[in-house]
DNA sequence: AGAAATGTATACTTGTCAGTAGGATTTCCA
DNA sequence: TGGAAATCCTACTGACAAGTATACATTTCT
């Protein structure tokens, strides 16, 4: 069997690339289908065999190519947590005052959230049926992710353009007021992703801007 | 079998009484145990074996007196519910005007909420494994909740105490903050009930009050 | 005391589902 | 076109846990 794979001439590279673009594909399938059931169902009321039948495929499909049930869960729950940590990334890259920085990120923010609703509402339920190693690395990005919005939220107290009681404290009101919006928000209601985003961010910059930079920002 | 119960002389009623709180105290001490393995490993990462062995007694003894695991669980996600509504109920129901309302309310939520975290912690991430009338009945709830919030808030609006850019997304913004304490709270932590409860209070007010009324809460 | 009712445990049934072994089918290349 | 390799399915196993039938123990009342 050795020999078998030896006498294989090496694959051209556009096949290798077509090859794994097709294994991509099929993977994000499975990302999809598995997010909507486990997001409308639970994870555990949720059976691969669903999973299979709603992609026209069998079990043993999702099984090719992927690990476990738990891996696919670890995988859809990180998504939302990466998207939300390339929002704060952004904004505090972008020169400006950390006020500035704040109004740039809550929006992001927020439209990664709803954009990722199904994901992270998954990430918050499902918690304690992730595999151990996964729910420890997805607590270390949580917890940088707050890191550096408390720091940011302290660099604009310290600049004065930001007004909080206690950072920690604002920065957990923060993330719950956005994180809260996968709850309620839908997709078919009467508001679009981008009226919440504008609200909420008008709603949240209400509660740490100081007036001056909060009417800058309502003027613009 | 008719006979057998006839013949039997009507119960006293102080003996009936004891039956009764010794039933009560068997159901309290049961949903203690569930709520707390719920909340460790989640509703159905718990078996009811291990329910019946923290309390020192074997599964029959748990469906004699609760009628299914999910019943159990319905009883349970309904706890923090209900500690809300009277929350914002009492405050309402103070004679003073919607600002000062709001600043009555929103440390009592708090408060609530931090009490019950267990059972609200798993009234959010268990929805799903809810019996659908249950989960019928607690979503009508909730929108009571938030309705008598929204309204709260309208009122504040229009007696000028509170300003905030959009009543219904405010009040989501601020269940979200405020349920998002479940996450994060820590008893053994360094913040007591009481001081995230002010803290947040002094966030949370920052958002919805005027200047001049949140200047006089703090000089209060 | 002893009959009746209540409460609790032992020991089972039953259904469900994650994960897999091995075979069928297609795809690809010489 | 033959045959190897990749791909996918049919059909199973094994484990686990909810819920229960039945028997035993304990209390309660006459």
């Amino acid at each position: 069997m050795l020999k078998g794979r030896l006498a294989v001439n090496p694959p051209k590279p556009e096949r290798k690339k077509i090859r794994e673009a097709v294994a991509d594909l099929k993977r994000r399938r499975i990302l999809e289908a598995a997010t909507d059931l486990f997001y409308d169902l639970g994870f555990t009321n949720t059976t691969l065999d669903q999973v299979a039948e709603q992609l026209g495929v069998t079990k043993p499909f999702i099984y090719s190519h992927v690990g476990s049930k738990s891996a696919l869960l670890g995988e859809i729950s990180s998504q939302g947590v990466q998207r939300a940590l390339e929002a704060i990334d952004q904004a505090i890259a972008m020169d400006g005052s950390p006020g500035e920085m704040l109004a740039r990120f809550v929006p992001d923010y927020v439209t990664a959230i709803l954009r990722s609703q199904k994901s992270i509402a998954i990430n918050i339920r499902e918690e304690k049926n992730l595999d151990p190693v996964d729910a420890a690395r997805l607590a270390a990005l949580r917890q940088q992710f707050m890191g550096k919005i408390e720091t940011l939220l302290s660099r604009g107290v310290e600049s004065g353009e930001i007004r909080v009681p206690d950072t920690r404290v604002a920065a957990f009101a923060l993330v719950g007021a956005v994180s809260w919006t996968t709850f309620w928000f839908h997709p078919a209601g009467p508001l679009s992703i981008d009226e919440i985003s504008a609200r909420m961010t008008a709603t949240i910059l209400n509660l740490t801007h100081t007036r001056t930079v909060s009417k800058a920002v309502e003027d613009a």
